[in-house]
DNA sequence: ATCCACAGGTCCGAAAACGGCGAGTAGTGG
DNA sequence: CCACTACTCGCCGTTTTCGGACCTGTGGAT
């Protein structure tokens, strides 16, 4: 079950510390938050920019708490913010494992496979992980390897390295 | 023939003059004797804590007549107390031949070696030897080296020599 | 339609490394 | 000529390490 195309409504720029991010919403969610130049970017998008959107307005918010070490950053983020993310069936288990994982927690990419119904597709599920359409929003960064390596990153290594230590996590 | 993971069922702290002793056992008996952080210790057991279990019991009496320089000392510790050793087929052969040490007699690793149908892996017999779960009761503190060295003992060498001085034996 | 490349992990066999030794040798000092 | 030390090397079961084979969903290339 392949969602159809996701039909973005509106977009905006958001600066931080790790980098200015592209964030894409339509009527139902955040459909997007990439870092420039980050692997599967979709290229420039032919939607209004409407930084007072709604949802792109409370996704700044979120994240500029996210970044500033407040209560979002120590007590996990609480997403009240309406997500809506297109992909595949197994995609989706796959990202609405990621969400599971609490801030400063990490997992491994068998348990999210194990999490996402298909245990052997261990390596189907870090090219979904991979495809994460939300950074930071959607914790794909708290993937690591069963011997604790970072293995990869969209956004860069030294990202998700950062993301990490910023969560309190000494990383290996 | 690796003998499968033993299933302990029980374990408990035997204080003696050497220092505290982790005691654990199987249904079938005693499976391990370990010094506080020796070498190739299990490390912390999920398993509950039963000094009146009869085998731990027994243990405990028998280590206090051990130490209390009674009759079990003079004569040689009468182990009517079942053992439940788990180890690959040489490993058994080795503490079996062990066990045939009376107290206050030692031998040699080359001995060893040989009583375990392998007169020529003296090495492997050091190795088999510095496994020996049950300390003391299995006497493996008794295997000096060809020319009568400590040579090296996984509780620590001061151990050995003290063990070896209280059967008796002037060590040199 | 087919094939290939991936942000991994498990299993299995082969190969190398590692010891709680001991015999043999060469170099010392009586 | 010993008596002793220091060193090398062969010994062998066990443990660790290493290299492939296979698994699995997806998207882009062929």
């Amino acid at each position: 079950m392949t969602t159809p195309h996701p039909h973005l409504t509106a977009q905006c720029r958001i600066d931080t510390p790790l980098g200015p991010l592209t964030a894409a919403a339509t009527d139902h969610g955040l459909a997007g938050l990439w870092f420039d130049g980050q692997a599967h970017h979709p290229g420039p998008l032919a939607v209004p920019v409407q930084p007072d959107h709604p949802v792109l307005a409370a996704t700044a918010r979120l994240l500029a708490g996210y970044f500033s070490g407040g209560q979002a950053a120590r007590h996990g983020l609480p997403i009240d913010l309406p997500l809506d993310l297109h992909g595949t069936a197994f995609q989706q288990a796959v990202w609405r494992a990621l969400q599971a994982l609490p801030h400063g927690r990490t997992s491994t990419y068998g348990q999210i496979a194990t999490a996402a119904g298909s245990p052997a597709a261990v390596r189907a599920a870090g090219a979904a992980i991979g495809r994460n359409p939300v950074s930071i929003l959607v914790p794909c960064h708290r993937v690591l390897g069963r011997d604790g390596s970072l293995t990869g990153y969209a956004g860069g290594l030294p990202r998700k390295q950062a993301l990490l230590q910023m969560e309190g996590i000494v990383a290996g």
